[in-house]
DNA sequence: AAAAAGTGGGTGAATCCTCATTCATTTTTT
DNA sequence: AAAAAATGAATGAGGATTCACCCACTTTTT
């Protein structure tokens, strides 16, 4: 055999293409298997079933992101709030625009995984939140941001608002405005809106 | 005859409460049937198959929204584009607070629906962001809002914000914070963030 | 005005197809 | 030659859609 080409990265390298092609209903598991040049039967036993193919996708792949981002916002943002927004504003734009096939499966299929599989918590993707309600405590204790915003109101809302400008672009991959100039808007929104200011 | 108590709204109200349920896939004809008191046949006299019922939904549950948004901006807002955002943001909130099972179809389901249906546009959706924008574009021209703010990816960060924040009450219904805050933290946020300030 | 036809919305059992999952068998590794 | 890994055909459940039939009501005929 061609080295054990490690098959459970594998089948989710696979099943991130299928997924973001089909959605995760509309896909066989057949597809994936032919995608990743594997058998159906071997799919089940690298994983138990069809949503654990989806759930070790988002787990695996959020917290490949995370550590990519801390890693960023320590060797690029130094101590000021401000440019940890920053950074992961475009770090977050820039994997969706490279990565479009994850991109799309994370948008279409993290919010209704959410539903019907109660049981299962998002672990990494609340972990992904959080640090930026954390970057958010970090600029109010620093005095520099707005005591009165809520981290856990911002986290959500700064977050939505990068999900939703980069759905723009999965869906219709001609940009109208480049990657920087869009993580530049919206943090400066952000960043104007949170800011400890003298007037008012 | 009984008055044909109208079987097309009733169905639409029923498959809300299906899918909201059991989200798209997962709902059955037959449940909405059930639901909706109507025979499965009874369902495809009034749309074309399953995909149908839910682009239905979208797209007249969306236009009443609409219609009431803009209703409220005549009455409520005045000329003054920053109430105008509180305005629409404390509209859309409440809405997706006071009918949870509708609010948990939109954030579900919509962002899919545009995908497995490309053939499909979602021109009342468009419509509702584009109240936005237009309330960004009325600002610049009055020179309140910064003109180097882009409307098309401001309304898409707004409508982002806001829909990911109501998403946790949609997920878990005890609010740890009123509609009225968040709505004032979010719009706060937004349009200090757009405002035309003399510092800077 | 009674009887006979006609109309069409409504019905739900039956059809038919699509997969997820299993497991007996084969291939590869140790 | 065991043990482990991989295979893929067979199974069986599920569910969208169809369609032959029903019946309450309306229109036409007698």
């Amino acid at each position: 055999m061609i080295r054990t080409a490690d098959k459970h990265a594998k089948i989710i390298e696979a099943a991130i293409k299928v997924f973001s092609r089909k959605g995760f209903f509309n896909a066989r598991i057949a597809d994936i298997g032919k995608e990743a040049q594997v058998a159906d039967g071997t799919i089940y036993l690298y994983f138990n079933n069809k949503y654990d193919i989806l759930i070790s996708l988002f787990e695996e792949e959020i917290g490949k992101i995370i550590l990519e981002v801390k890693l960023l916002l320590d060797s690029e943002a130094g101590d000021d709030p401000r440019q940890m927004l920053r950074v992961f504003a475009l770090h977050h734009l820039r994997m969706m625009d490279d990565r479009r096939e994850l991109a799309e499966v994370l948008q279409m299929e993290l919010r209704q995984s959410n539903k019907f599989m109660r049981e299962y918590r998002l672990t990494k993707f609340s972990e992904y939140l959080d640090i930026i309600s954390g970057i958010v405590k970090q600029g109010q204790r620093q005095g520099i941001f707005r005591g009165d915003v809520l981290p856990g109101v911002f986290k959500r809302a700064f977050f939505g608002a990068l999900d939703e400008t980069s759905r723009l672009w999965v869906l219709s991959p001609d940009h109208s405005y480049s990657i920087e100039e869009t993580a530049d808007q919206i943090t400066n929104i952000f960043i104007n809106g949170i800011m400890v200011t003298d007037q008012q």
